[in-house]
DNA sequence: CACATATGGTTACCATGCTAACCAAAGGAG
DNA sequence: CTCCTTTGGTTAGCATGGTAACCATATGTG
């Protein structure tokens, strides 16, 4: 379909207009792929992402929720209502900063680290999997 | 940080899991351009895919909804939806089916030509433009 | 010190995707 | 012909993303 469309425009590539669309394709299944897998945990991707975030930080336990926004490259609203809902399923503990009263601190739970022993493992495997499609 | 993890699990491949977190993100940040892309136009990808499919329908001038909701994979709600919004804009013509009540005809109006013609030549340029983003 | 500005978070609201449940019409089996 | 099932479409409601507007607190400058 692309083809007919790139004949009539100058300095089109068709082939390079179908690595994007076939790139752009492969992204929106793997991510819906996870997303259908976290879902069967209780999580979403970005719930995931950021108690990995937590869990990896080098030499503190804890994050600010505008670190998470700012890494995870996501809006601050999006990181209020995903804080709320993890709270909510007792997965991280939220606590005031000491030093800045506006600023709220973000720690795994116990069963933060629980859930995330059990998810990863699936994680990867589906991230190893969709691999070879990249050239499909 | 993927490395710290992959070590922990038996059979992962961190260059692979690089690879697929890598590919996902390039996707994420297309669409994220071209629907930025589409918002200028007052359209969404959704719109602009539905246009350019009727548009490039051969033999007919209209499509039933059901056919855009099975080509595009997308559900029928999401269709519903899309069309209303292009209806309203102006940009097709939405008519009963002769043969079966239950389906309503889709057609490009004088506008949505006018629309596609606006928008094709940036929309390949953000797609040529992307692709060698692929290796990065 | 006081006031203006910047920053951390939240609330409110919009867009876009989905599934579930529903209506109306078509089609097939008895 | 009647009834049951399938199919086209819509409505309702949920999830997840975003921006705009709003507090409250820090911070910096006169």
């Amino acid at each position: 379909m692309v083809q007919g469309y790139a004949d009539r425009f100058e300095g089109v590539d068709a082939a390079k207009v179908l690595d994007a669309l076939r790139m752009m394709r492969a992204g929106s299944l793997l991510i819906r792929e996870l997303e259908a897998y976290f879902a069967q945990h209780d999580l979403s991707q970005l719930r995931f992402l950021t108690m990995i975030l937590i869990d990896r930080e080098p030499g503190r336990d804890d994050l600010r929720a505008s670190e998470i926004a700012d890494r995870l490259d996501v809006s601050r609203p999006v990181v209020t209502r995903t804080l709320q809902g993890l709270e909510k399923a007792g997965l991280i503990a939220i606590s005031d900063d000491q030093d800045d009263a506006r600023s709220r601190n973000v720690a795994l739970a116990a069963a933060g680290h629980d859930k995330l022993r059990e998810v990863l493992p699936g994680y990867f495997a589906i991230l190893h999997r969709a691999t070879p499609g990249l050239g499909e």
